[in-house]
RNA sequence: GGCGACAUAGCCAAGUGGUAAGGCGUGGGUCUGCAACACCCUGAUCACCAGUUCAAAUCUGGUUGUCGCCUCCA
């Protein structure tokens, strides 16, 4: 399996420090909002690499923070005249809601940035220890970048190109840094915040300090992977680096993994451009099964466009896979029982041929692109090949195996049982009478009645099926 | 200013040396009372220029264009 390593900038063999399993730790949101859709890729993406190493047989520890405290969140508990605890504890919740409905598995462990405020302490005093970092006058402790001679390794940035770009902060104010570049590990309270106490003053943790601290507790000094968006790399991951490795005394994450941005209409979703849009709105009206196939559909380290348009594509694509897979389902109760045919162990031979290729793609890097295509064809496959005369082993076999992959993607495959309203029952029972009676006039209206409800009807050689439009 | 990414059919998107996967859409057809589903057919020489090579979308140099990071940000 090849991973792109953001360290090395190449595409390396994934080795694990332990046989058989990956630990594993992806920076999480900070819950001061619903999640946007930007939010959702990273979400996507990592859980998809989790579950092809679970297809794969690895046993995956999987964490996964939520940022609770921080400006943001509090600024909204201000304009809310609330504390920041209810505003976080509320989007946490809406968040699970989000992910659960995008099929994004529970992290073996989701924690909180305020109920790891000792271990941060701990690491924090450590670094002072080894003298790589400072307190200045007013409380606020520093981490002391100049002490940490690899800063830069993953950001690909040498000190002195930073120095220029900090020109303007070290104006602004942060005068108790001995040096431009360091960044804040521990800040003093301000009136009305959040605040822990600690040797220095009585504060917060600065945004960076948490994901080491938690990846340590969880994971340990070193981990497989660690992983978030392209823009966490500067200089949020710099910074984890440069506090773990300097704490810890040991190389921390092997690989690091970033997932390009999910632009709209070519620019970058912000709220100040009005082009935003969150999980939730999305989710009125796509099933999340949807924006997961969309977001899969091109490769994780490629920008990726989204559009109303481009939604409506990847609706179609999905639903031909879930109806070929409604299709199987209902073969595998008609068909018999009976030994393969040659020609039906050739379609099962073509049928892993197409496995293969797909595990071939998520081998490389996680190619979900070409793993898709892969999965279409066999989709394709299926639906030339089986029918009601085929052996249930066949019709059987492709749907284990398209099931399978999909799973992998985190595409769910079964159908979700619905009831029907009685009055919508009756309709459809009224429709077949006028077809069979062929006043056909009165069917077609009945059909069109149902759709302004949101009823599709098709009429298949099994008999009538209907689908939510 | 520093660092980096990208440019493939109407749209989305794989492919990193041997003459272009897959999906959506379009048009034609088979099936169907019709429609839908499904199936068959239908489309590009890979931004531009120069070079390396028997051979390049794929390597090198240049041009143009788009975007990102360097500040909170997935």
């Amino acid at each position: 399996m090849k991973i792109f390593n953001t360290l090395t900038r190449q595409k390396e063999e994934f080795v694990p420090l332990e046989p058989g399993k990956v630990k594993m730790y992806v920076c999480g949101p900070t819950v001061y909002n619903f999640i946007h859709i930007g939010n959702a890729r990273p979400m996507i993406v990592f859980d998809t690499v989790r579950r092809y190493f679970e297809y794969k047989g690895y046993e995956v520890n999987f964490v996964s923070n939520f940022t609770d405290v921080d400006d943001k969140i509090i600024k909204k508990a201000i304009e809310e005249g609330t504390d920041a605890q209810t505003i976080s504890e509320r989007y946490i919740k809406e968040c699970k809601k989000d992910m659960a409905a995008m099929n994004v598995k529970e992290a073996t462990v989701h924690p909180l940035a305020t109920q790891e405020i000792c271990g941060m302490l701990d690491m924090i005093q450590t670094l002072i220890d080894k003298g790589h970092a400072y307190a200045a006058e007013d409380g606020t402790v520093y981490f002391r970048t100049k002490s940490f001679k690899d800063y830069g390794k993953l950001s690909h940035k040498n000190l002195e190109d930073l120095q220029s770009g900090f020109r303007e902060i070290k104006v602004t104010g942060e005068e108790g840094k001995e040096d431009p570049s360091d960044f804040v590990l521990w800040k003093p309270k301000k009136e009305g915040e959040p605040f822990w106490e600690s040797p220095w003053c009585k504060g917060r943790p600065g945004w960076h300090i948490e994901c080491s601290v938690m990846s340590k507790k969880y994971l340990g000094d070193q981990i497989d992977i660690h992983a978030g968006g392209e823009d966490l790399i500067f200089p949020h991951h710099e910074n984890e680096i440069a506090q773990s490795e300097a704490a810890n005394g040991k190389p921390f994450a092997a690989y690091w993994m970033h997932n390009a941005f999910l632009n709209i209409d070519n620019k970058k979703m912000s709220k100040s451009l009005g082009n935003f849009f969150t999980v939730r709105e999305i989710s009125e009206k796509y099933d999340l099964q949807v924006l997961r196939f969309f977001m899969l559909s091109a490769h994780y380290r490629s920008p990726l466009n989204f559009s109303a348009d481009l939604m409506e594509a990847s609706k179609n694509g999905l639903d031909r896979i879930l109806t070929c897979m409604e299709k199987l389902q209902e073969l595998e109760t008609k068909t018999e029982e009976r030994e393969l045919s040659l020609a039906e162990q050739e379609t099962l031979k073509a049928m892993k041929t197409l496995t293969v290729k797909y595990e071939a793609a998520m081998e490389d890097d996680f190619n979900t692109a070409d793993a898709i295509a892969a999965l279409f064809e066999m989709v394709k496959l299926a639906n030339t090949h089986a029918g009601e005369d085929s052996s249930r082993k066949l019709v059987s076999s492709f749907r284990a195996e398209i099931d399978g992959l999909c799973s992998v993607l985190g595409i769910l495959t079964e159908k979700k049982e619905e009831v029907l309203d009685s009055q919508v029952e009756e309709m459809i029972a009224a429709r077949q009478q006028a077809r069979k009676d062929k006043n056909f006039a009165l069917a077609d209206e009945i059909r069109g009645k149902l759709l302004e409800m949101g009823i599709i009807l098709e009429d298949t050689r099994e008999g009538v099926k209907w689908k939510r439009a």
